[in-house]
DNA sequence: TGACCATAGCTACAACATTA
DNA sequence: TAATGTTGTAGCTATGGTCA
């Protein structure tokens, strides 16, 4: 996993953006057993799900509602490494968000009553641990060409050919795509395009007033035009309406909702 | 699991719009 | 007027359906 977090009086403001990610999540709410997400487009339609819930791989924006966030504690799974813990292929929740009870049975209720009632964040750290450890449904192994493929796209900066990876590894493009998507959740391509749109927000937040195009060719785009393509794709938003909208966001592909 | 094929979508580039 | 931001498009690539 790539870590635990707790999130507790998350900022006041109204409804924010999540642009894509590439990683799946699990969230417990402490505070009710409830989760509403809302629809990007309209925002004033929402999903309810029960409080503990699992965010697959979206290559699309969603919206939630910090201010229904009092306290919430979770996991981010690296990419390729949720499947073991959640006893589907991660294909099965790109797009979606899932109640842990049809994953994990009555346990997922069990589990958050526990967090509940634990007194402190290490208490909490720990039961939420134990509880992944319980429910590891395969040994934690991925397939030797997904976690081949995970290390080539994470040493390149751009330009990989996908039918080049997977000649590498050893397998046709057909059989590799399907064994890549089934394990992290989405395509190589789309993969590696949610990489470099990561990597593009990372720029921006250590960037004041960011110079679009040397974002881009930094972040290995062909030019400008293809940042802006990729950030309306990915958050629905043009580059400088995110910057605008990021500003009381925690996480960094994090939005403000205006309008 | 691989080959073939149709097509959706991405890349590379050009051009236009806006802003300072 | 130059720099920056946005949109359009032709050709190419990645993806997914089907079949062997």
């Amino acid at each position: 996993m790539e870590r635990l977090w707790l999130l507790i009086n998350a900022p006041a403001h109204s409804k924010e953006r999540i642009a894509a990610s590439g990683r799946i999540d699990l969230g417990i709410n402490l505070h009710e057993n409830e989760f509403r997400i809302y629809d990007p487009a309209k925002p004033e339609r929402s999903k309810r799900f029960s409080g503990a819930v699992v965010s697959g791989t979206h290559s699309g924006p969603f919206v939630i509602d910090p201010r229904e966030l009092v306290s919430v504690i979770g996991v981010r799974f690296r990419p390729g490494c949720a499947f073991p813990f959640l006893g589907t292929a991660a294909s099965e929740l790109a797009d979606a968000h899932v109640d842990l009870e049809a994953l994990w049975g009555t346990s997922a209720i069990e589990l958050r009553e526990r967090l509940c009632t634990a007194k402190t964040p290490g208490e909490r750290f720990n039961l939420l641990e134990k509880a992944l450890v319980a429910h590891l449904f395969r040994p934690l192994e991925r397939h030797y060409a997904v976690r081949f493929a995970l290390d080539t796209f994470g040493r390149a900066n751009s330009g990989l050919a996908i039918r080049d990876v997977a000649r590498d590894a050893g397998l046709s493009q057909r059989r590799f795509i399907q064994l890549f998507a089934r394990e992290v959740g989405m395509s190589p391509k789309l993969f590696c395009r949610v990489r470099r749109f990561r990597q593009a927000l990372e720029t921006m937040r250590r960037t004041a007033v960011p110079n679009w195009g040397r974002v881009a060719v930094d972040c290995g785009y062909y030019d400008q035009s293809h940042l802006i393509h990729d950030f309306r794709f990915f958050s629905n938003l043009s580059p400088t309406e995110f910057v605008r909208q990021r500003s009381d966001c925690v996480m960094q592909n994090h939005a403000t909702l205006v309008g």
